[in-house]
DNA sequence: ATCGATCATTGAAGCGCTCCCAGGTGGTCT
DNA sequence: AGACCACCTGGGAGCGCTTCAATGATCGAT
């Protein structure tokens, strides 16, 4: 089966190919009803432009980049990129973007990526995850004029936009909760400690443990994966003064955690409450379920891929807030015992 | 920044166009000596060929496709097409293969996606997940003449190679292992009916429960999703000759069915028996851990990508079967209650 | 009826690459 | 030494599209 061109429409359509693609672009230049006509020619026999022509030409490539810089392990475990990837896709697919994936090993492995992909002019923009402290990937992506939109923020993101949701707020809001609670030593087991995100959280939780006199408030830096969190877990509970109430920085952990405590004869939240950062239908399935902090991913994916369509369209994206993490109250969580109210 | 062309490259070795697209192509046509001098200078300057004028002139377009037609909600929960992806990447990033992903609603979303890509000449040739009974994407794939290759089957791929595992025998495996244990009513929760690989399991599972004497095999029908799992398991759990043991066809239905069985009192593994299919890190967060069928799912995405990669250079790709499924026996299977025994 | 003005339409020039083909260079053979 | 082979090299056509400049047609106004 032979692919038609744009000559094979203009010829059935008895215009030039110049007459075509102005209808088909929906520019001036032909009668409305000719491009009706030529529309209708396209849609039978099943014409598509060649991409590869159209990104010739200098036009857009019409795909935008996302690479994931992460352990493949961690990758396929937490539901967060997925639900990330899957709200990208919904507001590309409205506009027929593609979506190109690359998964790699580092972040030096992703600078070459997109030094190709600007090369090879094979995407239009990309988005930029797992933001770091003094990321390397903004000033090369600043120096290509690549557009992209960062996914966290909002500090530390050069000129680029992003979008960003207020962690420290959400962070602030548990704390309270778990102090009003009666908790005083509260634990947090935070993830990989060169993520941007988990630098905000962590200067969010001694801020506030601070201000509300919680001494005792310990940040430990885990991986994201059970193992981790399982061992972290350990330790903190097998502590003289045990915690009586633990933030995970994600889901995973935080039930890993809660297999910890129950194995360690620890009830779960008579003994110890547990806080999961992004809920998701894991943290209803296992028992007691969990209180977690949510925020709708999809839609977050949504506004990067929305920000990124309209920087790579010209316009000049800002930052953009979206909604902060809400804390969601489960079985996880409750009082204090009391023998640690008076300890 | 300008981006170089290869006219830029071949100003400053002092050769013609021609000459560096040799070069960098690995053609003959160029001594050694230039061609290592133009790939100094390429490297230098930062080329990368441009991806649209490669593939207009006739050349690959370097990059495969990937269409997901679940729903989001399915999506972000299973490890399973996150591990795949991992592993699909993995083999096509060694050769600088671009991954396309798409997410759309249902079938025929996908089907007019693949006819627009073959249109778009955007990607090479594409990997087919979800195989289902009488699958109309294999025959508009076979029509339009794109590359693809099936990951499932091995039956129903009309002549698209596939690559598949033994679900079946896994299946038998595991039934017999059950029954070993003294279990006689099993009762499967399967994944929606009109997936192949379903299909084949609940064949195989009522093939070996009849052959082994069992006449209370059940299947029950389920769509993957934590609610609908612990729905089912409720039912099958509430029945007047309850069964001792649950096959679940993924690992998400199997921890909201243990979940279910702890909330109704019936303790895992004494009162009741789990295993879950497609191994992963949540199997083994969760007390009791379950026993669970798994296999090397990036090895799987890993091994499709190689075939296709094989067909789009033009070989006469095989159907490859990769490892059975493994039961890994962990603490959610025991001996069946005494009483199930005898009644 | 004639002349601009206006608008639909067309032809052609690229975009950056691949690959064919003619032509050049040096070395080998008789 | 002259003819003949490799083996290289450089020019150029063409891939399918966009877009600009130029053409042709239409129409209202004079």
């Amino acid at each position: 089966m032979k692919r038609p061109t744009i000559a094979d429409v203009a010829r059935r359509a008895g215009v030039s190919k110049g007459a075509v693609s102005y209808a088909l672009n929906g520019q001036p230049g032909v009668s409305e009803a000719t491009r009706q006509r030529i529309l209708a020619i396209a849609t039978e026999i099943g014409f598509s432009p060649s991409s590869a022509a159209r990104a010739l030409s200098g036009a857009m490539a019409r795909a935008i980049g996302l690479i994931l810089a992460r352990p493949a392990r961690t990758l396929g475990i937490e539901p967060f990129f997925m639900e990330l990837i899957s709200g990208v896709e919904a507001e590309l697919s409205a506009r027929s973007y593609a979506l190109t994936l690359q998964v790699v090993a580092d972040q030096s492995a992703e600078i070459a990526v997109y030094r190709r992909w600007w090369g090879e002019r094979r995407v239009d923009g990309v988005l930029v995850c797992d933001l770091r402290t003094d990321d390397l990937r903004v000033p090369v992506l600043e120096e290509l004029r690549l557009p992209a939109v960062v996914i966290g923020g909002p500090t530390g993101t050069g000129d680029l936009p992003s979008v960003w949701s207020d962690d420290a707020a959400a962070l602030v809001e548990t704390v309270e909760y778990l102090h009003a609670l009666g908790h005083r030593r509260i634990a947090r087991v935070a993830g990989l400690p060169d993520l941007l995100h988990t630098a905000i959280r962590t200067q969010a939780f001694t801020a506030v443990c601070q201000r509300l006199g919680l001494a005792e408030a310990v940040t430990v830096s885990s991986d994201y994966t059970g193992e981790e969190g399982a061992r972290v877990t350990r330790r903190l509970l097998s502590s003289r003064l045990r915690p009586t109430a633990l933030i995970y920085d994600n889901d995973v952990m935080a039930i890993a955690g809660l297999s910890v405590a129950q194995e360690m004869g620890l009830a779960v939240p008579t003994h110890l409450s547990i806080v999961a950062w992004d809920d998701s239908p894991l943290c209803r399935l296992v028992h007691p379920p969990l209180t977690a902090l949510g925020r709708d991913i999809p839609a977050y994916g949504a506004h990067a891929a929305r920000q990124l369509l309209r920087l790579i369209e010209g316009a000049t994206a800002e930052g953009l807030e979206t909604e902060t993490p809400r804390l969601t109250p489960r079985g996880s969580t409750g009082p204090a015992p009391s023998s640690s109210l008076t300890a």
